[in-house]
DNA sequence: AAATTCTCCAACCGCATTTTC
DNA sequence: CGAAAATGCGGTTGGAGAATT
């Protein structure tokens, strides 16, 4: 069905692998669904005069045209939580990215890509990156310190509460899902404040050290068929405190 | 300075699931 | 209730630009 659906718009003779959004067609995009809304994509593929396949637009609109997007980094807490829920529910990247608001499944997948996906030891950039972010958690770290010390904490607290309300909500959503999920979340929720956030906001140093180990240790091999359960595993052995 | 390699990310593919008729 | 269509998700690809050799 989406084989038809889904070309590219142009001949294929013209040798387009991939076709780039215009801004002529996200505006296209945009219009449309503001006047109509989500969803019902194929129709607006059809009535808006995009030459483009339901799921392009969709796709585009998700990721990219869809008003609340961040589009700067990754920030280091995004990070943490990134590779806390990976760690819990491995390639679940659209679960994983209900819990950053503004960013997207792709996102975080072509993040985590980039950053984690490679075996063994990281090349020369990605230790420099891998220094980098460490040397950015301390003085993240001292920076928080001084501004709780000057605001209650109040700023810092927005991420995380962001972040815990998204999860509640999807807690209350997910109570009504198969047995092995509510085992996840049962396993999960009990402890989220504990363990997501004192590690990325109270001890950095022993953060570094589980970066590094895990590092070498293979945690990040995605190749493995069953690396949920494994890895939850080990993420059990790492000392969060 | 040129060639090569690496990184990032938008966009596509194929399959599974859900919704509609 | 079953088939078809629509939607959603995870994996993969390709290209541009940056970094390295």
């Amino acid at each position: 069905m989406d084989g038809l659906m889904m070309g590219w718009g142009l001949p294929a003779e013209q040798g387009w692998r991939k076709r780039p959004w215009t801004p002529d067609e996200d505006k296209l995009l945009t219009e449309y669904v503001s006047s109509h809304g989500e969803g019902r994509w194929s129709s607006v593929a059809k009535s808006s005069g995009l030459n483009r396949s339901g799921k392009s637009c969709r796709l585009r609109w998700v990721n990219y045209l869809k008003p609340g997007l961040k589009r700067s980094k990754i920030t280091p807490q995004e990070e943490g939580i990134i590779i806390e829920l990976h760690a819990l529910w491995g390639n679940k990247w659209s679960t994983i990215a209900r819990y950053l608001p503004g960013r997207t499944d792709n996102e975080i997948k072509n993040y985590w890509r980039t950053h984690f996906k490679k075996r063994g030891k990281p090349s020369q950039k990605q230790e420099k990156g891998k220094t980098q972010l460490l040397l950015d958690q301390q003085i993240m770290k001292q920076e928080q310190q001084e501004q709780q010390e000057e605001e209650q904490g109040e700023n810092d607290n927005d991420i995380n509460n962001k972040v815990l309300s998204q999860a509640e909500a999807i807690d209350q959503k997910m109570t009504d899902e198969k047995q092995g999920k509510q085992e996840t979340l049962l396993f999960m929720y009990p402890n989220m404040e504990n363990l997501c956030f004192p590690m990325m906001y109270q001890d950095i140093a022993s953060w570094s050290h589980t970066m590094d180990d895990l590092w070498s240790g293979g945690l990040w091999n995605l190749d493995e068929p069953h690396g949920r359960v494994d890895q939850a595993n080990d993420y059990n052995k790492i000392n969060w405190n």
